[in-house]
DNA sequence: TTCAATTAGTGGCATATGCCACTTTCGGTG
DNA sequence: CACCGAAAGTGGCATATGCCACTAATTGAA
């Protein structure tokens, strides 16, 4: 049979994963332009502000971010005095983040771009859609998947 | 009810996408260790395959990422001698992309241990729902969104 | 043919993410 | 209490992406 060999590049969920996400990072990155925050920075201060002073090992385990990932995506928001972190007061090792009083104004400015986005989405693909394909999305996210380690009996 | 209030930041569709991208990414990545290659590498190698020397514009458009970052990307797969450029026959301006012999090598290898990660993502999802991911996600990436210009009237 | 407008890429700069090696703290043990 | 191994971050290095300004090559008038 003359069947297709190489399997489909689209169909690699990776690769149609990474290509809707930068497609719809740059509709949100617009919409938040006026802010001076991309996409990214909103919901980390997002997620900054809805928890308690939460500890960088937190956010990261929240947003499946890399630690030092996270604390490197965290300094042009302590730079700009978006953000502030403190050592917590039991462990030492632990750090605490806060946004500062700026934090939160900025974040409440960029609320009010990314609904605009948000809305629009949500428009265009029904609210219904958005929040299963969400729903999909987060179970993907949460699968835990990982590559059976090649090392057997030790 | 005690129901949690928060206008739960996993409302946002762009950031719950990136997160899911996050998670995808690394355990892709991590099957795709022994090759040397990260996913993005691995997609776009195989877009380069598929095409007919393609032309970066056209890889761009395909891939729906910005023809700089494009060509960013494509410097270390030039460089570890995967990926050769050549100009257009016709149009100077344009710059063509082919595998070059190892390149297309490495491409196989990489496709042999894509395939683990691949059908394990879709053991755990099921093939069907996979499909039907995908096929939202394209549709989301095809949407063209734009934030209306603030410019009205001219 | 000559020149303005358009098209295709490049290079610089900045953020986004990851992995790895290393440092500082803790917690548990002998 | 001294010591070892785990836990939480940090810094360095490399790739992933974008935007902007700028260059080179084309195209479409005038």
């Amino acid at each position: 049979m003359t069947e297709v060999r190489k399997p489909g590049f689209s169909s690699c969920n990776n690769a149609t994963l990474r290509r809707a996400a930068r497609s719809l990072g740059r509709f949100y990155d617009d919409a938040l332009a006026p802010s001076g925050l991309k996409g990214t920075q909103f919901g980390l201060l997002f997620q900054i502000h809805v928890g308690s002073e939460p500890t960088m090992g937190t956010i990261a385990e929240a947003l499946i971010i890399d630690l030092s990932a996270l604390g490197h995506t965290l300094k042009p928001l302590i730079r700009d005095g978006y953000v502030e972190t403190f050592a917590d007061k039991d462990d030492r090792r632990v750090k605490r983040v806060r946004l500062t009083p700026q934090g939160e104004t900025k974040l409440d400015e960029a609320i009010k771009l990314w609904s605009v986005a948000q809305q629009q989405f949500e428009d265009r693909v029904g609210a219904e859609q958005a929040a299963k394909l969400r729903a999909a999305l987060d179970e993907v996210a949460d699968l835990n998947l990982e590559i059976p380690t090649a090392a057997p009996s030790p």
